[in-house]
DNA sequence: GTGGTCTAGACCACG
DNA sequence: GTGGTCTAGACCACC
């Protein structure tokens, strides 16, 4: 129950490049529960042929996941999610959240804002309800 | 008074191109005060000979932030700063950092962290000297 | 099917910059349909190439279209006409001339030209074949 | 009867140079009677301090109209309106407003329309009461 | 002095 | 193959 119907919203407009793209929605998957242990990865020419991109780019997706040693590839099978994807699974899914933060301090400083203001905002927004966005 | 002593710390094995770490520094400044309306930009050749960039990395920059209105050109004379730098700072600047923060808090809890996991996640960051790869 | 046989004229006597020159009449070919949407653009080597300029010229008006958004670019693939582009078309193009047509009736006007007079001058215009300098 | 508070608009930023601006400013006045021949402009210095601008520039600007006849100069005391300027006044409104239409026409051909669509417009924006302006 | 444009050619990442 | 960035250095107009 995994790789019959995952999704990807991939842009190959967007400046992050598409593999990046690929590896880090893969990663979400993994962190979120959408991707377990041994469950098998979309094979790179069904990937390829879904969101019309090469099949290069799709290898290269993989190969640095398993690089991440997230994934292993069976020859001749396709290419499964590792054990170590599990255990990674809790930590990763801070370190996700951890850039998203990160990126939004990095703003927030860059706009002049301090530590204390940053804080405040943080939890106004942790307590509001939901705002709405694009 | 401002443009005496403008520094940048410009570092040419990021990822980040040189001409957006310029524009990224001067928009800090603008926003931390450091740059106010009508002060003027160091020069094109000024810029590149103080840090051994070429001319045309410098008016790149200068080219984006005059197309985010943040900076005015007098032909013959130099670039300044707009009066829309100024009118961009106040409130404009946490709404901004509230909409970013608000996205990765959604994203936090879309992976199952707590409150106060978010919490943590965020003190950590706002302490961290800096992490991000590309 | 439309990129096959795009044609130029650029000149690089004229005031106005090779790069605008290139931004406007590409501009005029999304106009007249000459381009359409998702249609590919010359490589910016190929324009080079077969204008006898320099790549970065074309990078320059294809990075201004882009911010028009006019065209979007798929890294390693290409450069492509927008939706954006199309929708551009029909209504808009008229208020367009309309308000810079009424500008100039304005000005006729505000220097005692009678309606009768604007209209000759107008159709004299119309049939001008070209004539302004800068 | 008419040195006494001629004002301008300069705008540094705008492409057109500051110069050019002055010049076709005092077309401007020629045409419309806001000048007439044998008036005196005001004085380089002059005009420099109230716009804030380098003399060499209103020198310039001065220059150019001087070389089209439409001023002269009297050392030691000023520059004057010419007597061909007043000649040249009716027929230097209607290429004031040709101009202004061939820009517009130039700019519709340039969005695709034809030549039938744009004297629809120009017609209809006669006989509009008013629209707005920038 | 200032910025604006352009050339020639380099190196890089991406697909 | 594609576009993205950067360098080195040219020439120009403007102030």
């Amino acid at each position: 129950m995994a790789e019959t119907s995952l999704h990807f919203r991939l842009d190959p407009t967007r400046a992050e490049p598409l593999y990046a793209q690929i590896q880090m929605q893969i990663k979400y998957l993994l962190a979120s529960g959408g991707l377990r242990t041994d469950d098998e990865l979309p094979s790179v020419r069904a990937m390829a042929e879904t969101y019309l991109i090469n099949p290069n780019t799709v290898v290269r997706a993989y190969a640095e996941l398993e690089r991440e040693g997230l994934v292993y590839k069976k020859r001749g099978t396709g290419t499964f999610v590792s054990q170590a994807a599990a255990d990674m699974a809790a930590a990763e899914k801070q370190r996700i959240v951890a850039r998203r933060l990160q990126e939004a301090i990095h703003e927030g400083r860059a706009l002049g804002l301090t530590d204390t203001q940053l804080r405040q905002v943080f939890s106004s927004q942790l307590h509001e309800p939901d705002s709405g966005g694009d």
